[in-house]
DNA sequence: TTGAAAGCGCTAACAA
DNA sequence: TTGTTAGCGCTTTCAA
């Protein structure tokens, strides 16, 4: 169980030095003359002696460690940040706590209460909403970078992506192309032509982003929202994508409610995720629209079955990995000392273009 | 960036008591008398005092942490192992430590060799192929539960799940409800009739494994295997899964190899995973076929979409949250010194019955 | 039942 | 450039 035997001293007696020179020439620290190191370089391979870290946090005050902490694992997303984390950080030498705070009676609020009393140096903190009492749980000395969709109320670093400038970049590229009635899904349960002026009130951020630069193109170029494009309230599912499809068509669901297709055909779909572009794909089809012939469609996040869909689904890759090393890169700034103002890093996707989309 | 500030000294002093009683107190150690265990407690509170982990494991060599080693995230069960770990581990007063080894040289067998050296008190190790050397890496004193479809040589604990054991009896469910040909999707790549024997050469162990149990469940029946109901080589996709039943019903492929479809239509396929099964309910409707009508679809691994395609899918649920429950229930026996002898330990996954099959 | 003091493995003043 | 020494915050003998 106890697993480091080989302590410091014992490499200073084997090497003939002192534990201070050996504690020097392990960190790199002061100057040591070559041969000195040579030595202890010796017999440290000799004893296989290995830091104990947590004595040496015990001076420090440093772990190497850092926290990231997400709510559950209910999105895909949350693997791959975790994934970008774990390289971004073991490369800069630091090892990875994760916690969950689902569960957690008091929520995210409560894990940031109790981070300092982890054994991580700081942590990143996804939050799935605002935080409570704006953020005032950030105020403190220890490092957390928030990342997420929701605001930190500049009382901590954030890690954001522009859901909003990606989606009014995309629209504008199928306007570009020629697209006049270009369908948006999913707008969030009951944001509709009349009740858009409320969308605040609406938790969802990122879907609202979304929306609103997609609003934002269609109006950069003078085309009328046209609502009976925006189905609302679907979950972003494959069955959420395909019921919403078919309420664009005017058919019968397999699930979702009675829809409106007032208007003509739309000649591309506009998806908030994959899943849902997936299941658009698979609706369409089944119905006998050609995909990319009459109808393009894009989705967003660039999951792995993306690229394995007939056809093909051009999608906005949010790079993930990108926005972990983002957020690690932060942290062990703010870890390091540095005291420079909070900032807000809205981080660009970009667009991966496949079959599901016309050359 | 320093977050323990109050120490035991302080709260000793605040409560009028001794460093040890504290110590005590806190620890639930030895006999401390109920009003000094007040003031204790009070003073803790008023100070807010948090045991220095990091100084207490000098003395304890206990980090009351716990490590989990995985490839990589390229699997959706690696994400369910983790949450499973995650919440079973906090509720036993551990943290989690996550690390990957598909990017370390010397892979898995590295990432062991250097975790006595790590801040945790044992690791969950999940092998993606059997471990180097039959093994010779788990021998030392140091805890490791190996997880996964690959054998422990008898080294370390091994949790695993009865993939032969479960797929035979969902073999055997069909075949009682009269299923008479019932085919498997899909075989590793190169496993056909011919090469069947030389199946040991295969090292994806999870799908022998399960080819095996659908083959004994057709034997212990008196039905003969038909291989060309066993197409092979297909991904694990819905890609893979559309593939072979484009096979089985003898069409042209959409990225497949030609297939053979020389005897009747199946009249149930039984998927090596739900994303094949997906796969293969697209291509079926695409086909016109009913399902369960025509053809009753059975997958395995319970993942969420399962429950929204249309018809729903019956699977195989592995239950990951009991299998890393009992991962880290075995990791930290082993941590507070059960030295009995290593076991297997092969979890029954349970049958998720939707509609994709008959009642 | 509680206290005093030593020491876990390391770093950092201060000396030499 | 290297050595000596005093702790970091805790647990744990050994005494009281």
């Amino acid at each position: 169980m106890a697993a480091k035997r080989v302590t410091m001293a014992e490499v200073a007696k084997e090497a003939g030095v002192s534990i201070k020179t050996v504690s020097n020439a392990i960190n790199g620290v002061g100057n040591v003359l070559p041969k000195t190191q040579k030595k202890v370089d010796a017999a440290v391979a000799k004893l296989g002696y290995r830091i104990d870290t947590a004595a040496r946090y015990l001076k420090t005050r440093k772990h190497q460690n850092i926290g990231l902490a997400i709510g559950g694992f209910d999105s895909p997303f949350y693997t791959q940040l975790l994934e970008g984390v774990i390289e971004e950080s073991t490369a800069k030498g630091y090892t990875v706590t994760i916690s969950t705070y689902n569960q957690l009676e008091g929520g995210v609020e409560e894990l940031i209460r109790e981070a300092p009393y982890s054994n991580a140096d700081g942590w990143i903190v996804y939050a799935s909403h605002p935080l409570a009492d704006e953020g005032k749980v950030l105020e403190g000395e220890y490092p957390i970078v928030q990342c997420g969709n929701y605001t930190a109320f500049g009382k901590a670093d954030l890690i954001t992506l522009d859901n909003r400038g990606s989606f009014r970049e995309t629209t504008q590229l199928l306007l570009d192309r020629g697209c006049t009635r270009i369908a948006a899904l999913c707008a969030p349960e009951g944001i509709t032509r009349d009740t858009y002026h409320r969308k605040d009130a609406v938790r969802g951020a990122a879907v609202i982003d979304r929306l609103e630069g997609y609003i934002d193109a269609l109006r950069d170029n003078g085309v009328d929202v046209d609502w009976s494009l925006i189905p609302d309230g679907r979950r972003w599912t494959m069955a959420g994508g395909a019921s919403a499809v078919d309420d664009l068509l005017g058919g019968a669901g397999d699930g979702g409610a009675g829809g409106s297709g007032d208007g003509a055909r739309p000649d591309a779909i506009l998806c908030y995720n994959d899943s849902a572009a997936l299941g658009a794909l698979y609706e369409l089809q089944l119905r006998g629209v050609s995909v990319p012939g009459d109808v393009q469609v894009i989705g967003f996040d660039n999951i792995a079955e993306s690229q394995y869909s007939s056809p093909s689904l051009t999608t906005v890759d949010p790079m993930w990995k990108d926005y972990a090393r983002m957020c690690v890169t932060r942290l062990i700034a703010r870890i390091n000392g540095d005291d420079s103002p909070y900032a807000t890093i809205a981080l660009h996707p970009r667009l991966v273009e496949r079959d599901s989309t016309k050359r």
